[in-house]
DNA sequence: TCCTTTTCTTGATTTTGGTCAATGTTTTTT
DNA sequence: AAAAAACATTGACCAAAATCAAGAAAAGGA
């Protein structure tokens, strides 16, 4: 249940049995249904969620019903409103299962503890976070400096996996623009 | 010379006279003039700047030469090509000084010393791109989900004194637009 | 202070992408 | 297997924002 989770985690640093032993006892698991919530805005966040399997989405909802797609997360990701993690605020995203899903959670004191008694623990956390960072930059960078024509294929070369098994009006949210105007973009790109 | 370094420093988590002076060991000082480079694109990145007095942007520039401003960096702000910082690899973007400005520098090598000797500096460092990550999430949100004049609303309620301190153009830049829209969005807001 | 450069504004025009609506297709549910 | 829901495509139309161009204002440098 918990492989992908520390797959990942020795990919980046090697952490010893005893150290991966320590962190498995404070994780825990969970399945969600496809269409189920994982978080609703309102409520507070209490975990990072670690995608075992299955595919989520996180976004808000504007006043006029419309959904805004902040981030996806399949296997492998971490998905979570992290203000909320952080600060006990309610959150101010939703997340859903896009897929029946199964997600490792850890919860704020859970992180703490890990921290204290597996020090490598925090570095990884750290350069997690650098690469969302960074990820989260390419980003902002597309959306200010790219067509809506380089956007889509930027995102598509990007993450060809997340095309294949999302829908598309999905991906139209998650790069701000309307599904009409991505699906004429991908005839458009067809046609050549 | 760095009162501001160490005042945001222990703003977060209380280091001692000790682990300041040997986390002084490793910073260095550099003045910049107003539109030179503190990196252009193609090097690569060695230090993280951090802010003492003035003021900084880092951008691209396209094929049709029209600069994308990726952030601003105000007194106390952090700025650099972190990619190119982590992996040595050149840089994609330039970081150009908008006012004569003054920053504390740390190489790659002096952080990793730091973080040995001082480990409580990488709970501070995790913290610190904690903040930006959420920074910039917002702005991913801002730029997917609201509309101009919303965002250009959000951008200056965000960061009054950057409005203050910086041209327009370089705001309406940042947040994606031209130049002639922006001075429009303002027009209608003061009509109001 | 004067000159130059940069910055901002405004108008006219064109392009782009959103909205609305209808239809067909696929997927999910019962 | 049938019905319902979700999804994708297409066309017509409209609104929003970019482009182009000119001129005014402000700031920086000599």
């Amino acid at each position: 249940m918990y492989e992908l989770f520390f797959q990942k985690l020795n990919e980046k640093i090697l952490f010893s049995e005893e150290e991966q032993t320590i962190i498995k006892g404070y994780l825990t698991t969970k399945k969600i249904r496809r269409k189920q919530y994982l978080l609703q805005e309102g409520d507070v966040c209490k975990t990072l969620a670690f995608v075992e399997k299955g595919a989520l989405k996180e976004y808000t909802v504007d006043e006029k019903g419309a959904e805004h797609i902040l981030q996806f997360a399949l296997e492998g990701w971490i998905i979570s409103d992290l203000y909320s993690f952080m600060t006990g605020e309610p959150a101010t995203y939703n997340i859903e299962a896009i897929e029946d899903s199964e997600v490792v959670l850890i919860t704020k004191s859970a992180q703490e503890e890990i921290f204290k008694k597996v020090p490598k623990y925090e570095s990884y956390s750290r350069m997690q976070i650098t690469g969302a960072y960074l990820a989260m930059q390419k980003r902002v960078n597309s959306l200010i400096s790219l067509s809506l024509e380089e956007r889509y294929l930027y995102f598509t070369s990007l993450y060809p996996t997340i095309v294949q098994r999302v829908p598309q009006h999905m991906i139209a949210s998650y790069l701000g623009l309307t599904p009409e105007t991505v699906s004429r973009i991908r005839k458009k790109l067809a046609a050549k």
